[in-house]
DNA sequence: CTTGACACATACCAACCGGTATGTATGATG
DNA sequence: CATCATACATACCGGTTGGTATGTGTCAAG
């Protein structure tokens, strides 16, 4: 009746993805320890073996369950269905601007560090970290095209080179921010990428 | 007299930055391995640690004495005197587009992985790094400074914000382009990058 | 001719890595 | 009550890692 804490299956899966998402993320995937995702958890290899097959499942796991829905939800969902996309997407960054959690400037975005670290060596990785990416891309072209139907964008633009672009940028404003590790570069390459959406729009 | 091939300690040492350059752009500095170089070359860890004190000595003198040189010839040297920076850069972006190799396309600007990796964990790297990449938004920014003076380039824009977002896109469009292993993605980016180069320039 | 610094090569080491084999407590099922 | 799969824990393994200690050949200086 009452389930024991430990014995929960499906939360001791969670456990494990998280804290290997945290040590990936600190880490990258390739020095990322198993023994210390271990020591985090509280858990053993037999529960890490008994839900993953090996590292490489656990690290595409963290892609897929983790990574996935949280670029979702801050990146993709607000973008979803505006008609307005360039205002959309310059809240969305004033918004990351004005985050003052220095999380972003000191370990960079997820799926970049890994996409960089891994996309070369394995081509697995690379097809799933490719796929996350083609779809935050799609996202965006999306709203280009949505913006230039309801007049907002202008018309003599390529949406899906402009969305690789704009998508580009942001990563490399973090990655150069990340090594920087100034929150005011950050702000200051955000506001320039903002400049550059501003000159998406039609002149009125 | 007649020196023998094995023994100029020089071209021993230079052997070894290479191939450990090659080896780190491949894998990364932590998962690059020693032995694995050593291979490379030829050689064995009595020559390696004879001139070299441990392996993030070898890393850093990499980025000192390869990456750096590198960096310099093919952008800083570009853009160190010219009057009409837009122009200058907007050449070199095409000549980037124009290269058949794929060289990198498939792994990225060494500086960046580097960058990506290391910052977060070590502060030494982080410095040397950081100092490198610093000396390039300065060349860039020194080139729109001048840029303004000559009056190629807008007055009203910020030099130093809109030279970091310009390398930073830069990377960025690279590492994407990395990940998708498309020269067409890559082109594509450049392409718009080259269209926010135009948007810097002073209206006639 | 001897000495000694330099430029390596060889052999070896503890630590850590990912992975496996086995043991065990639990809870559902027949 | 017996059975058996699940959900872990424990112990162990071969391979690789960065690093070290020692040996050796060369060459220049005294």
């Amino acid at each position: 009746m009452n389930p024991m804490p430990s014995k929960q299956p499906d939360l001791t899966r969670q456990k494990l993805l998280e804290a290997a998402f945290a040590e990936i993320h600190r880490q990258g995937f390739q020095s990322a320890s198993l023994t210390q995702i271990l020591a985090d958890t509280g858990l053993t290899k037999g529960a890490l073996y008994h839900h993953f097959p090996d590292k490489k499942a656990l690290g595409l796991a963290v892609v897929e369950e983790v990574i996935r829905p949280m670029l979702a939800a801050m990146m993709f969902e607000p973008l979803r269905e505006t008609r307005r996309p360039i205002a959309a997407m310059q809240s969305l960054l004033k918004a990351k601007a004005a985050e003052t959690d220095p999380w972003v400037v000191t370990l960079g975005c997820p799926l970049n560090n890994l996409m960089q670290e891994m996309s070369p060596i394995d081509e697995t990785f690379r097809r799933v970290l490719n796929q996350l990416f083609k779809e935050w891309v799609e996202v965006v072209k999306h709203g280009i095209v949505r913006g230039q139907a309801s007049g907002e964008v202008r018309k003599n633009i390529d949406a899906a080179e402009t969305a690789f672009f704009i998508v580009s940028a942001l990563e490399g404003c973090i990655g150069m921010s990340k090594n920087t590790q100034s929150m005011e570069a950050y702000r200051g390459c955000l506001k320039q990428l903002s400049r550059f959406l501003e000159t998406l729009k039609e002149k009125k």
